[in-house]
DNA sequence: ATACTTTCTTAAGATACCTTAAGATTTAAA
DNA sequence: TTTAAATCTTAAGGTATCTTAAGAAAGTAT
């Protein structure tokens, strides 16, 4: 049986880590599901359970919730090849404190908890899988707080222009500033001393 | 054969998350290591390359690294039956961005990262175990950031206080300081005001 | 008990970043 | 092509928090 690109994609992803065959691919697939997202759609709403891992495929995703201001605030930006959820929400069964949402049309492959739960049982290795990918989230999350602590804001929105160029043309300014932190005023003075 | 009061302990933590027999404590048991450490003693030093997760039996840690000024900036706390590691440079195999240090005299079990991959053949409900408590570690992590991002350092204090009220009793002013992200000068402004 | 070290406080001046408000520019819609 | 919506910039005044420096209080060792 030929494996679809799609299939081929996710594949390429996991080998990084673990290998896995054409065969365990295709039946890992059975449990996902796959959808096509316009832009600002939302994958998760706050107060709702999070009761998926979503995996990018294709396009840009924010987490961010509604401050006691009105204002947006992002927590998270995610593009092609990431894992998204909100792992809390998803562990504990609690009600999200913060939405997902699409910032470009993306194509993204889901998989719900009962499905994950049976897809453990029936590839073993995905439990390893699983805990590398978390692993790898706090490592990454660990990283954001060290730079967050470490330096100002200026030296924060070079970090993550390094990190990701292509982010000035994918994301709109006030965007970068609420995920740095500040405010879109600031992030232009900033980039103005630039 | 009868357990131990310390394997008892590790049991009752562990059987929070996953049923755990005396046997396979005592099994698990063998890839570990006990150790005392009196105050000050460091675990990881800066610049190593972590090759263990540490569990708190008793007494109180902190992560912490030192900046380019010279001064000390904790990243954690972790007080009895905590998990503690440097998760990112024990996985990648890196240095360490920072340093674990014993506040109290501590007891503390150790497993170094040959032990667990062989734990994990010998038992293998440790790997779904070690999954759990990484992704536990990560939701106290984006708790802590979503804290740092909503309150002001007033109310982070007092959410600190909240949760581990003995920490006024166990822990200087000035590390909880370093740990909210202040100077202990500004701490102290704040404290008067309550 | 005395001296030494560690920890905590006070206060004045400095700075990073915010708030508000308005206008300029770019992008999307009709 | 024109209008509306979204995004970005500028500037003035304000606030949270820092820096420096010094002294007070508490804890520990001789």
């Amino acid at each position: 049986m030929e494996i679809t690109s799609k299939q081929k994609q996710l594949k390429e992803y996991i080998n990084r880590y673990i290998p896995f065959s054409d065969q365990e691919i295709i039946l890992f697939f059975e449990f996902l599901e796959i959808k096509k997202y316009s832009k600002k759609e939302l994958l998760l709403k706050t107060g709702r359970i999070c009761n998926h891992h979503y995996f990018i495929l294709e396009g840009l995703l924010r987490s961010y919730y509604i401050d006691e201001k009105g204002t947006d605030r992002i927590i998270q930006f995610a593009i092609e090849n990431w894992w998204v959820t909100n792992l809390e929400s998803y562990v504990r069964e609690t009600s999200s404190t913060f939405s997902i949402e699409t910032i470009e049309t993306s194509t993204i492959l889901s998989i719900s908890k009962p499905n994950l739960e049976l897809a453990f049982l029936k590839i073993p290795k995905l439990e390893r899988f699983f805990r590398i990918i978390t692993e790898n989230t706090l490592v990454a999350i660990q990283r954001k707080n060290e730079y967050y602590m470490k330096l100002n804001s200026k030296e924060r929105f070079e970090t993550l222009l390094n990190s990701i160029p292509d982010f000035l043309q994918r994301v709109p300014m006030y965007m970068i500033a609420s995920y740095l932190d500040i405010t879109p005023e600031y992030l232009s003075e900033i980039r103005k001393k630039s």
